[in-house]
DNA sequence: TTGAAAGCGCTAACAC
DNA sequence: GTGTTAGCGCTTTCAA
């Protein structure tokens, strides 16, 4: 591989003077610039990254990481980010946690030893993951997407699950169901808290009870599935099912009419992310659509104003922003008259996101 | 951040003695290195690898650029690659080609300038992706995966997409059905061609004519469902269809049945890759599994052992593991008799991996 | 505007 | 077994 050197010597010229002709650091006689511009062509040089990042503390990568990549929201988002990040010159350092704390702080840790000059991270869990988290936010600029850990650690881009899982059970109960039971993975990562707090809370708007303890598990398919067996087992009659994402909705259609239940006459379900696969199951899945482009670019935003809030006066801030209700036949049609007025009004854009609040974390 | 030297003066050493302590590298006075390892400790020293990547050469990184991660199949690839690298201490730099041949060469050369030790790349086109991947094979060790370019590049490790098609096709006719038709990608990708070559081949075998053209667009489920109308408005009766990928299997299946056409009964509709969501669709698919753990492996074994094949005597080779047949509802049942005898005998294990053969490229 | 020289943090000869 | 020295390829003072 030839070196900035190799350059030099082929344009008679200093390594200096290829340096500034080919960063256009500082000015450099045009004519010099384009005999480099010519020796660097012939002979195929590449500016070695790791020496530049080693010189200037800049690595022009930013590092994320999810907690499992086979779970179709997560490609969604980094595809977003990706693009965003490419109109930066940017590029990403993508890592799976696969669902292992451990696993989760040693790639945080490489990340940081490569010098990324930033961090997306989705946290596994509200505790566990807090440490590392935290750690890591001390030396280099970080953003928590989506998940986020307990306490304020560093800024926070995600959809509202509040407003999310409010609307589809204003949806359900407008459509006459009223025994709503809610599905989700275990409680310890922020998006099923969040989600399972306004599940409760948009029931108790409504006067209404859960027909039933939350069914807590883990965000795939097969627990989608063995929850539908659960709940028809169950001697208590539910009519409709939240679940805490659209995986786990997907699952459960399976499950119910594997136990003979029709969707939505007996049952309706509901999701949430919107993932590809939620507009063609059977019946097509009522869900809600994770604005992925407005929060990767609210990521970019954030990370290139540098930073993770914690020495910003006010702390690290927490972006949430409105999914998009996607009404489909999971759900049953609304009563005429119930609908005139929607329940959150003005939200149902993906566009509209609510403005920078202090994150209230935990 | 703490260096090497900051731990040297901490523990009264060198740098070196540092170096060797912390590395291993060489033997160090036992008394020493536990007052390193305080040393750092203390300090909260990390080292850094770029530093260390400028000096060695390694960066214990491999790059790995998919297509498209939001094709369930390549998650699916980089979690169980993911895994295997975990097991020698390499990282995974992963970077999604966007579905565009220019973007993939911007990445491939972003993973050369960062030094990563290897690559692993699903090229996009046979043609438009070879001149990029020619030349970065000839800087760093690549392997191709799944799909691959044209020519002698580089050693290349995918599924057996003969052997996995033909399965299909023979559960097809053993089932009774005669009317076959193809529904695809465009063929510009190697996957595409392969198994669009081998659908052919296997009616063949069996004494058939497609019953059309093959419909070819992209690995989507938008167009799985799009060629459904296309097969329920055209003329022409068919009665099993033959899908490129599970993605595009799942999206026809919801178009037949808007088309108003029963899937077994009517139209047979088989996919490949069996993804998670193959299971639970309705009715669940048959497929045929990717070799995902065996494909990990072997990619990292051939990358490991260091380089893209072209010095080696023989040059570049083509590992072809068979893929295992999944049997669902999509599908009749077979006929009593029929399948007396497996089509394929003794290659319908994950385990077994079809010996390293020469790779006829093109 | 250009070149010489120093140095980012680390490892690997080379001496002792 | 340990320290000294040099240098990976680059950028950036500092002089000229």
């Amino acid at each position: 591989m030839p070196t900035i050197h190799d350059v030099a010597r082929e344009a008679g010229v200093s390594a200096s003077t290829v340096s500034r002709a080919l960063s256009g650091s500082r000015p450099v006689n045009p004519e010099l610039a384009e005999r480099v511009a010519r020796a660097a062509r012939s002979l195929g040089y590449r500016h070695n990254a790791v020496a530049r990042a080693l010189r200037t503390n800049r690595s022009h990568t930013i590092g994320m990481v999810v907690p499992q990549i086979s779970n179709p929201f997560f490609p969604m988002l980094v595809e977003a980010l990706e693009r965003r990040l490419q109109q930066e010159g940017v590029e990403l350092l993508l890592c799976d946690s696969a669902q292992d704390v451990a696993v989760e702080e040693r790639r945080l840790r490489a990340l940081v030893e490569r010098q990324v000059d930033g961090i997306v991270i989705s946290p596994l869990d509200t505790e566990a993951s807090a440490p590392a988290v935290r750690a890591i936010a001390e030396r280099v600029p970080l953003i928590q997407v989506d998940r986020r850990v307990g306490g304020a650690v560093s800024d926070w881009v995600g959809a509202d699950d509040t407003a999310g899982i409010g609307e589809l059970v204003d949806l359900l109960v407008a459509g006459g169901r009223r025994r709503l039971r809610f599905v989700s993975s275990a409680v310890t990562n922020s998006s099923a808290l969040d989600r399972a707090t306004a599940f409760d809370a948009a029931l108790a708007r409504h006067g209404l009870a859960p027909a039933g303890d939350p069914l807590l598990g883990t965000f795939d398919v097969n627990w989608g599935r063995r929850a539908a067996e659960l709940i028809a087992a169950s001697g208590t009659p539910v009519d409709g099912v939240v679940c805490g994402n659209d995986v786990i909705a997907l699952g459960m259609l399976r499950g119910l009419r594997e136990a003979g239940l029709t969707v939505p006459d007996q049952v309706a379900v509901t999701g949430f992310d919107d993932i590809a696969f939620a507009e063609i199951s059977d019946p097509p899945l009522t869900t809600v659509r994770q604005p992925w482009e407005a929060m990767a670019e609210e990521c970019v935003r954030l990370l290139l104003r540098g930073g993770n809030g914690t020495e910003r006066d006010g702390g690290p801030r927490g972006v949430s922003i409105a999914p998009e209700l996607r009404i489909r036949e999971s759900t049953p049609p609304v009563l005429p008259g119930q609908r005139s007025q929607p329940p959150f009004p003005g939200r149902d854009r993906e566009e509209q996101s609510s403005p920078v609040r202090d994150k209230e974390q935990r």
